[in-house]
DNA sequence: CGTCATTCTTAATCTACATTAAGTATTTCG
DNA sequence: CGAAATACTTAATGTAGATTAAGAATGACG
């Protein structure tokens, strides 16, 4: 069951069994639909997703209604609107499953308190935040220097077992363009 | 001389005195000029910086020589190229001081053996880090679904101390729009 | 298996911002 | 102080990508 979650922490961390015992004690399993909300726009984020199964995307939404995907979460990643758990404030993120999903969720209050009775795993999220902030900052450089073309070349050698099962629509506003013209790019053979 | 790092530091954590002692021991002073590089691409990153007077910035150049600030670092912050710093590989960015600095030096590996010695560090880098992933996800959000004019006016009322000693091109290079167009922003008075 | 929704395409028009190129402040520092 | 570098402005022109609107293809599901 839990195999998948433990050897990512493996990856990067070791836990004694008794410490593998007590974290999975703090780990519930949730299912989540097609396109149903593990949270939305307001709601408060009370604990951290780890996608076991399926695939979540992480959007905002803007004043006219479009979606800008800042995440894709397959298997093997976590989800939370970060700033909203930290603050415990309303957030700003919605995030869904793009296809039926199997997630462990473990509730913010529990994971503080493991940090302490555990401090391995606070090295491991240490860990995985740095690496998301170099992926941020990754994204955020093409996004300020790159042709529309290069952010979806980047993205094809980037994640490409994404590219397969994802609608091109979520490609395009995830590298931040309109289907329309991610369309055209694709037909125009530039990539 | 460490006030303001002790102090940043007990914002998050509480070090007993011996912790800080060791602590305070990997640190290094080291002043930079206006303009001096702290690094550039190529190098692979040694070493965390936090500023304790002065302002840096961090940025990527472009295939055309154009610079792409994705931070700019006043005193109370660290300076890194994380992605370097982390895989010890030739990094991408450039860090340097747009005046007079001086900073505080902690090499990764004193750093990492800290991690293991004083876990409470561990956690104020996790929460820094977490704190970054926030910054860079609603900047990239900004990015994707805000006019330019928006861009800057949300700089703006975050950081109103920098505004006022920045050059202009610098905000320009930061919100993402050529100097010419900010000046123009700036003139017919949407802002 | 057919219908309704979703996704993708095409093409015309539009616009936010870039580029180029001068010219004008403003700093810097010898 | 004076000269050179740096920063900022202005304006004309160019363009990547948005918008709109229609239709075609694909998929979901009763």
């Amino acid at each position: 069951m839990y195999e998948l979650l433990l050897k990512h922490i493996a990856m990067h961390i070791s836990l004694s069994p008794d410490e593998e015992r007590d974290f999975l004690k703090a780990v519930t399993v949730k299912k989540l639909r097609k396109k149903q909300f593990l949270l939305q726009e307001g709601d408060i984020s009370k604990g951290s997703a780890f996608v076991h199964s399926g695939l979540l995307k992480i959007y905002s939404m803007d004043r006219n209604g479009v979606e800008h995907i800042i995440q894709f979460v397959p298997p093997g990643w976590w989800a939370a609107d970060m700033k909203s758990l930290k603050t415990q404030q309303p957030g700003t993120l919605f995030i869904d499953a793009i296809e039926d999903s199997e997630i462990f969720w473990i509730r913010k209050e529990d994971l503080e308190q493991l940090y302490t009775q555990i401090p391995a795993l606070e090295r491991f999220f240490r860990i995985l935040a740095e690496n998301s902030v170099i992926n941020y900052q990754e994204r955020l450089i093409g996004t300020l220097s790159l042709p529309a073309v290069e952010r979806y070349q980047a993205f094809c050698s980037k994640y490409p077992s994404l590219l397969e099962k994802l609608p091109q629509k979520y490609v395009a506003s995830y590298i931040g363009v309109t289907p329309e013209f991610l369309s055209k790019m694709l037909k125009s053979k530039m990539v």
